[in-house]
DNA sequence: GTGTGTGCAAAGTGTTTGCAGATAA
DNA sequence: TTATCTGCAAACACTTTGCACACAC
């Protein structure tokens, strides 16, 4: 152990300020989509000082650039973040009744990926999935 | 002809008021999807005492709520909106550089609909399905 | 006259930015 | 010290709402 001297959990937080490291810490514990105000306010009950909605924004700016977090917009105006394995991605069914959101376990656009760049000449950078619903577990409540 | 007093154009416009109907036929000859404020925009220059941006929200509103038009979210925090035909939907190829964007000829979703229902049990009532990249032209543009 | 449509201005929401003080190397 | 991080408050962009007036039947 020679150059580092912080006292980092994690080798993936290096490089990460002290909100970030926060922020992110909180995100890995979290099973759903958390917003930036979610955060914010889960941090605020959890630490005793709690970065600042500023940082908080500012924080999950830089994670999603490093590839640590997915930005997911579910059209509500609200952003959603989560963390991801570096370099991956996931799409969602969501529960308009509970608000949990499941991960699908493949990307469907990669099937049709192919199709697109032949039919259309389309070269795609990215793309937005994400389906809603009523989960197995509402709908076993509504009877 | 008994009942119908109005000059109309046509009959889905029936029960449109003043301001939606010029939105909607705003929306018919416009190619591309179109913000809230890009209607407004447009009315402005064309008719000689546009509606305001109030009404044109409204109007989005229950023209999307009668299902005449669609509304798209791309995640830049403008929503967007076109006409469809009653009932149907479509997914866009939306190009970063010049904007513009195509419609997918189908709706990939249908495809997975079932697996969907049977391998998560979740019932499915709407979803977000949009593709962001460089399209054909702007491609060849590009060299 | 009565009810709906409309416009203005104000309020609201999530997010971003400017700037000065706090903090870390 | 010097550069980076942080928080507050203000600014922002899009959208919604309250309210009074206009208009249609």
């Amino acid at each position: 152990m020679s150059s580092i001297h912080h006292a980092n959990k994690d080798a993936k937080t290096l490089g990460l300020t002290k909100g970030a490291r926060k922020v992110l810490e909180l995100l890995e514990q979290s099973q759903d989509l958390s917003s930036a105000q979610d955060i914010y306010g889960k941090l605020r009950t959890e630490e005793e000082k709690p970065p600042g909605l500023t940082t908080v924004y500012r924080s999950l700016e830089s994670l999603v650039t490093m590839g640590l977090v997915q930005a997911v917009d579910l059209g509500d105006g609200e952003r959603r973040y989560e963390v991801v394995a570096p370099g991956e991605h996931h799409h969602h069914l969501v529960c308009r009744e509970c608000g949990t959101s499941t991960h699908l376990d493949s990307c469907l656009v990669e099937t049709i990926e192919h199709s697109i760049k032949t039919q259309y000449k389309f070269e795609i950078d990215s793309h937005v999935f994400e389906v809603f619903g009523t989960c197995a577990e509402c709908q076993s409540k509504r009877k």
